[in-house]
DNA sequence: TAAGGTATTATCGTCATACCATTGAAACAT
DNA sequence: ATGTTTCAATGGTATGACGATAATACCTTA
């Protein structure tokens, strides 16, 4: 549980930052009542809140003290950042926002893949699928397999770009795994789309492929919103947590 | 052109890491020659170093120094590192990857903001629009408008990760942008291009926008990939600044 | 000689203190 | 009421010290 005292601090301060504990606009306590509220010295408050200057969550300025940034102007594709908000909460907005992307991304990722995939990139993929089947016939973790399937789909594009947002898209993508788990032979039914996807892929053909992987999103859509209406499972996911606001 | 101590540090360290001047997974020189190397003190070094570890460039550890990180695991979209990125050469690979993205993006992006854009986006847009116009017209800059004028569109579309996008794709626009001026009417023939975007937006036409931006991308893809060809113009272009390697 | 454990040491990690620089706001003069 | 000066809060920078860690060298032992 314990890293060390750098990046305790960040983490705390960012994940407070990201659910919402400062207003935007406003200032974080002084660096002297940091200090004293998380035990550290100064110069762990000041290196920490670099980090967060870096990640566009706050600035700083002498006599104004250090600001909340208004989340547009944070990095939202930073991988911290990405963690604080899951912990935070995901909300619809966010929700919205990453299976948007991922209709815009894994479509056109996919496409790519077909073209320029190489032999690795496919075996791969392949060893995920194994791992996904593996997991639906004898039991086992398919979540992780299903992630690792998506993630070589966005590697094998070779764009560096693309797969920046591959990082970006697994809470996303987890979190929706984990819902489609739970409906009734939700991994059994969704195998074959897969294969589809992978079949198409290896024979090198786009747009079959960009058809394919739109069914599979398409599916975990319809959960996702599903989930969203009943409000029900996973409390966490719709109720932002909402903690007292700092003076 | 001075900003402040920490600022300077952070974009000289960014900008030599990024160039590559030290290679990956070796060790960037310890704490006190930076400090003696750049006149300035360890705490500045040291915040400075935090906040290259906030975007993925280095990581650090006792005794093993300050090491530089593979660059698939840089936050390719915080927006300092495409600015270093651009500043130590736009080789062929990032202008690939970042064409790539306007292709997956923008297109993607006008057919939401042609479903969701407000009355404030609209007149955004159409300010920069306007803009263009009178730089076309009347003389003056030209560019600036066009980038404002894709920046609307990518904001229109109500999506956080997507307005995250349009930071990164803004240092390829405006190359992009730059190359088409150069053209020969550039300007002037793109112009009508942009009003049917516009208009297809404004009319809540989500395939037509999406038909008439792939129309401008496309000529955009075809001015770089000349210019890429030919290899004159714009030397810090494709070739890539390449310094001493450190020890 | 080879293997394994131990000591050394380079380097970052953390703390503490002092002083400088900037800037918003209060006090003051007009 | 308005412009100017002064002040003080807060982050910015510098310095020195010591702790923690891990790579390296060394030394013991079989």
């Amino acid at each position: 549980m314990i890293k060390n005292v750098h990046g305790n601090t960040v983490d705390h301060l960012g994940e407070a930052i990201v659910a919402g504990h400062y207003p935007v606009g406003s200032s974080i306590p002084p660096e002297p009542l940091l200090c004293s509220e998380l035990g550290v010295s100064r110069t762990v408050v000041r290196e920490a809140v670099k980090s967060l200057i870096a990640k566009g969550l706050v600035t700083t300025g002498p006599k104004v003290g250090t600001r909340v940034q208004p989340s547009d102007a944070w990095n939202w594709f930073d991988p911290d950042v990405i963690i604080w908000q899951s912990k935070a909460g995901l909300t619809p907005d966010f929700l919205r926002d990453l299976q948007d992307l991922r209709r815009v991304v894994e479509p056109a990722a996919v496409r790519l893949a077909a073209e320029r995939a190489t032999d690795q990139d496919i075996a791969d993929i392949e060893a995920a699928y194994e791992g996904m089947r593996h997991a639906v016939e004898e039991g086992g973790d398919y979540v992780t397999y299903d992630l690792r399937f998506h993630q070589g789909l966005l590697k094998a594009c070779r764009n560096r770009m693309l797969v920046q947002m591959s990082k970006a898209l697994s809470a996303l993508l987890r979190t929706s795994f984990e819902i489609s788990t739970t409906r009734k032979d939700g991994p059994r039914s969704s195998l074959p789309l897969h294969r589809a996807v992978l079949d198409a892929v290896i024979a090198k053909q786009p747009a079959r492929a960009e058809r394919a992987i739109l069914v599979l999103i398409d599916g975990a859509h319809e959960d996702i919103e599903q989930v969203l209406a009943t409000r029900k499972r996973l409390p966490q996911l719709n109720q932002p947590a909402r903690h007292l606001r700092a003076a």
